[in-house]
DNA sequence: CGGCCGTGTGAAAATCCGGTTACCAATCGG
DNA sequence: CCGATTGGTAACCGGATTTTCACACGGCCG
């Protein structure tokens, strides 16, 4: 069955106050969270709200605003989901829609649940992380606990006391296990659109988790980077026998004889 | 960007012959492979084909069936696109398919050039879903493996370290297998714009790659160079008698079959 | 057989990229 | 309203990577 999709953020651009109202009614009945906006907001302000679905009315938009805005959307928020619910329209326009970036297209009257279930099944495809706790198990990697109840790491019961920003950039470094991602792709699951050109953000961020995970966990390497392409998460286990006096010594670090990382 | 959906893979699972017709001839025209099925097909055959989408008519299946086959269908293969392409149908119908999975939900008669933009913008979802090159099984030739989750190429779990370039370029010469590409190709692939005249950056880079290769697999030639075009990628083994001491390069080492069978 | 053109090679020169630090802006709590 | 904390930007540095050169080598053609 529609098996919990949690609670959801949507935003409904429209003006049709009958659609608007009943539609409302539903979502609320849902719980879930909704905003209506009565023109076009500017990208920036839907990145804040965080949502997880837009749901569209084109003909609200003055008719040369429409699709420009409409492929600015999809192209900043590659993980929202875009529901283009409008009167009348030919195919044409659906599959310039559709190609631009929206997920679906319903024609107006439609039936609230129908919407609904169709905003269900565009999220579902690619859940974002918003201020709702997940009800995934802590996952260990390392001598590290990451837990998403908790939006924090912690080593032996210690907290990394990280950062808002910092811990969702851990887990999503966490979540592509032992795979590169590249800065941009980094940029977007943990800010949420598209990275600007020349922003060093990840870097720096990098830079803090790297210090505070460190700091926690000496012996241990966590954060990867792949020179020219972005990073990659593998705990490691730091050889021990150069240092002077690795008072506790980690038993085996001949554990893997994975991939040999590019620094030195 | 949105485009470049590249070559997708589609069922059709309908029985209505113009349909079936019709949306064939532009999925030909599109370049995208497809298959039509005459009715239920087990799950598992729908794995084996290793499609991005399916196309389903809920009615040609029998009716205590339909339900219980897309649940299943939707359950086993939470990659795959379902799209809905029905006669008519109910709101709560609707629903009830979307809640179970499906993706997309179409009335027919429907135009085929929007069924695949809807296959497009499901499918578009669902890539982002499992992150970029996660979909993309590594891929192996002699005793290399090229792996590009990592942007590297091992050999026996050794990474040859190859920076960002040297990969790239590799993959370019490894995805044409066998075929010979010139250099402006090879050049407008990997750095992305045209070669200016008299640039050798791309000898200088097989150079490198080659070099890279050798260290890691040395009973292995890969790079073949075809003298006045270009290369040629196709992983050959080496002549082992000649190992200590090669008296007489004897260069031509006869037949050469385009693909030798790789090892393991 | 000799020369020309295309390719292999090695290394210097020019870029690019990531690490790091300092600093400014926004947000939060009191 | 003030101070503390967090997020984001700018700039500099050092090292990795890419590009450019100059020359050696080898096949191809007249």
């Amino acid at each position: 069955m529609s098996s919990s999709t949690g609670t959801l953020r949507v935003a409904v651009l429209d003006r049709d106050g009958a659609f608007i109202k009943v539609l409302g009614n539903r979502l609320d009945a849902a719980g879930w969270q909704h905003r209506v906006l009565g023109g076009i907001v500017p990208v920036e302000e839907l990145v804040a709200m965080k949502i997880n679905a837009l749901v569209l009315d084109m003909s609200v938009l003055p008719p040369e605003e429409a699709w420009p805005y409409l492929e600015r959307v999809c192209g900043m928020l590659p993980g929202l989901g875009v529901i283009i619910c409008t009167n009348e329209s030919t195919v044409a326009q659906r599959v310039r829609g559709l190609r631009l970036g929206a997920d679906d297209w319903v024609a107006k009257p439609c039936h609230p649940e129908e919407v609904m279930a169709r905003i269900e099944a565009v999220v579902r495809r690619r859940r974002r992380r918003s201020s709702d706790g997940d009800e995934r198990g802590p996952l260990v990697v390392g001598e590290l606990e990451i837990r998403a109840d908790q939006y924090q790491a912690f080593v032996a019961g210690r907290s990394a006391d990280l950062t808002r920003r910092e811990f969702e950039l851990l887990q999503a470094l966490a979540d592509a296990q032992g795979s590169v991602i590249e800065r941009g792709e980094v940029y977007r699951r943990v800010w949420g659109y598209e990275m600007a050109h020349g922003d060093r953000s990840v870097d720096v961020f990098i830079r803090k988790l790297r210090i505070k995970l460190e700091q926690l966990s000496p012996s241990w390497t966590y954060i990867h980077t792949h020179f020219g392409i972005g990073y990659r998460f593998d705990p490691e286990p730091l050889d021990p026998s150069a240092s002077g006096a690795p008072a506790s010594a980690p038993a085996a670090p001949a554990a893997e004889p994975a991939l040999e990382p590019a620094d030195a």
